[in-house]
DNA sequence: TCCGGGCTGATATAGTGTAACGCCCGACCG
DNA sequence: CGGTCGGGCGTTACACTATATCAGCCCGGA
């Protein structure tokens, strides 16, 4: 075995890492090797991943890794818009790429839904523009200044309501 | 000084806490007064409250509680209705009462969102048809079947907005 | 009386997230 | 060259959030 346990380096995920440190150069963003390390762990996995779970992952690389490390990175990538974080789950999952919502006319702080499957936990995003208008006209109906909007749908993908 | 710290007993609280007792009955559930009490300290708060701040608080009336305490409690008014957590703030608040929502043709599990106010706090609760319409439509387009939706919408309310 | 279920007490532990300090290094400037 | 300034990272410690598990209590039904 050439490659140890911790590279799988599927070519699809390295092309969009390359992307991802382009897009981030563009905006003055580093992408570093160990924020490309997590980045990577994040696409490479099929399901929303938690925090400490990319931890144990990232010591095989770095044994030091603590907590901090993790979530430093994480922070970075959520504000270059290639992770979102979650929030039912307490884990992160990444952008398809900000580039690929360009089609939706948003930039890489795109608003954007996700649909959890509770029975195999698949997670996908959608960008939905009729929902993103509907949740800021309600919320400007009050007053409010909408700045940053989650929404998270619990129920079964298509393939489990087959199934079940 | 008659009343002791933890009674403000605010008599609107008080008449929630009543209505809340007799639609939990109606349904077969317990309204005990530990879960009263718990109720009481999430409807008198004017932000949404933590279960580890709830559970301080608790301790005044029960020396004894512990985290079990308080997230038992929780689940009941949870599965009842009367409370909902805010998953970015992991926190929780009082639901205005289903009975607020009857007008919109909702009931006890009815949908809502949530219009948080990054800078003081404040969290309404809104209940929005065309914001659950379109959700659950985008959801239902790619054969996803919903079940339970969480929309949170991060900004500045009315005041602040002005405020700033 | 005995059983069972719902509620609570109590202890322990798992999981998630931050604060704070200090080091290294590379950029920039006098 | 020397200084310094900021970003990124290592490291330790801690705070906050949530659940598992076992035991005791009360009450209503068989």
């Amino acid at each position: 075995m050439v490659d140890t346990v911790a590279e799988s380096r599927d070519p699809a995920v390295e092309a969009a890492l390359d992307k991802a440190a382009e897009a981030c150069a563009a905006r003055g963003g580093q992408m570093t090797e160990l924020r490309r390390q997590v980045l990577r762990l994040i696409l490479s996995a099929r399901a929303p991943v938690g925090a400490y779970a990319l931890l144990d992952q990232l010591r095989a690389a770095r044994p030091g890794a603590a907590p901090p490390t993790v979530y430093r990175a994480l922070e970075f990538l959520q504000e270059q818009g290639l992770v979102h974080k979650v929030e039912r789950l307490n884990a992160f999952v990444g952008c398809a790429g900000p580039d690929a919502h360009h089609h939706c006319g948003h930039g890489h702080d795109h608003p954007h839904q996700f649909l959890i499957c509770g029975r195999c936990g698949a997670t996908t995003e959608v960008c939905d523009d009729r929902v993103a208008h509907a949740v800021a006209d309600a919320a400007r109906a009050t007053g409010f200044v909408p700045h940053r909007t989650t929404v998270e749908v619990e129920g079964l993908c298509a393939a489990c309501a087959l199934a079940a």
